[in-house]
DNA sequence: GCTTGAATGTAACACTCGGTACATTATAAG
DNA sequence: CTTATAATGTACCGAGTGTTACATTCAAGC
């Protein structure tokens, strides 16, 4: 059986999910989810301590889901890149990931408040991208590219929703890639691993 | 000579560019102008127009800014986009648009709270890019692509700063797009006029 | 000098914030 | 039944919030 916390947890993170994590504060968060801020603090410890909590599990789970995507055989014949996008844009997925794109974008311009909710390597696919490439087109600069095109184009989700156009341009990316490239693979599925 | 609350705005100005948006308050901002909770509501009669006043100030200076940018005759020979880049890279811009940025974020997940302080099409490049594109390329595909490429290092540079790989990474894009479209240029330098 | 209006200081209002003290209920184990 | 422990309610604390009331200073115009 679900501890309180646990189920607690379960409410608040549907709750940060749908909100975001600017400005949130205690009370109006505990009735959202059916409780007095007396109990966060009682079960938490303290709003710093829940929101790392939150935060964490968040993150957890995207990399449960990331890991599992790996893990299974590739089904189709779709790039690596374009596998990613769609399990980004997976409900369950996508929601998470929105917001910690926000804290993200938080942390960089005020980095004290909001650094410490980010894990390290959260939302940093970099490595990952830049180890993944073949050797003959790895470089910094594709690896950039490559992660700025993802964040781009989520971000365009994010604030128009419009994933059909977004995905669109994530294929004419691909396509752009793959002639650069003269027709090789742009990355291997492996290795999205390490993320 | 330039009225108090003209002195007043320049100063929030600054300061807001240094802070970010999220979790402003009256009277720590007011101590970092020099000045006292109760002046700023005197002058701008309310946190929330302040807020607007200061902000639409700035995207009036990007605006102007930009509007320089397309009247200079195109000097060098580099790609629009690029040129476009480096516009963006200028100290006075690049803090600016870091705000705004912020601000887009904020509002993709609190539009009732932030989205009264983003002017329609503010950091809303994508009608400006499609427009441009020769007929033959003309996509929503590739101008949102364009615009997320954009987007994306944007936001790299924000978070890492490292504005040489990002720089690097946008050339390598342009390339790409060069090769793709069989040595066209990728979008005509005019008319990124309508922002 | 007097008047007017902008600029400023001091103090407070009602409210929300995160957090705590203290007591009470519910539940389960002995 | 007693006892221990988890869960909850009520009420409050000091600090910070945006905003206002009221008084005062200061500079310019008549």
């Amino acid at each position: 059986m679900p501890t309180r916390k646990a189920t607690l947890l379960e409410s608040l993170i549907a709750y940060l999910v749908r909100r975001g994590v600017a400005d949130v504060s205690l009370r109006p968060m505990a009735a959202a989810v059916g409780t007095s801020a007396r109990l966060l603090i009682f079960h938490f410890g303290s709003k710093e301590r829940l929101l790392l909590e939150v935060l964490d599990e968040m993150q957890a789970r995207l990399q449960r889901s990331l890991s599992d995507l790996l893990r299974e055989p590739s089904l189709t014949r779709s790039a690596p890149l374009r596998q990613f996008w769609d399990w980004a844009l997976k409900d369950a997925n996508f929601a998470q990931l929105r917001v910690l794109y926000q804290l993200h974008i938080l942390a960089a311009q005020d980095h004290k408040t909001y650094g410490r909710f980010l894990k390290r390597n959260s939302l940093n696919w970099l490595e990952s991208v830049e180890a993944v490439l073949k050797p003959l087109q790895r470089s910094p600069a594709l690896a950039t590219l490559i992660v700025a095109v993802f964040d781009g184009l989520f971000i365009e989700v994010m604030s128009s929703g419009d994933r059909r156009r977004a995905s669109a341009a994530i294929d004419e990316f691909i396509a752009m890639a793959r002639k650069h490239t003269h027709g090789r693979r742009l990355v291997r599925k492996r290795a999205w691993a390490r993320s």
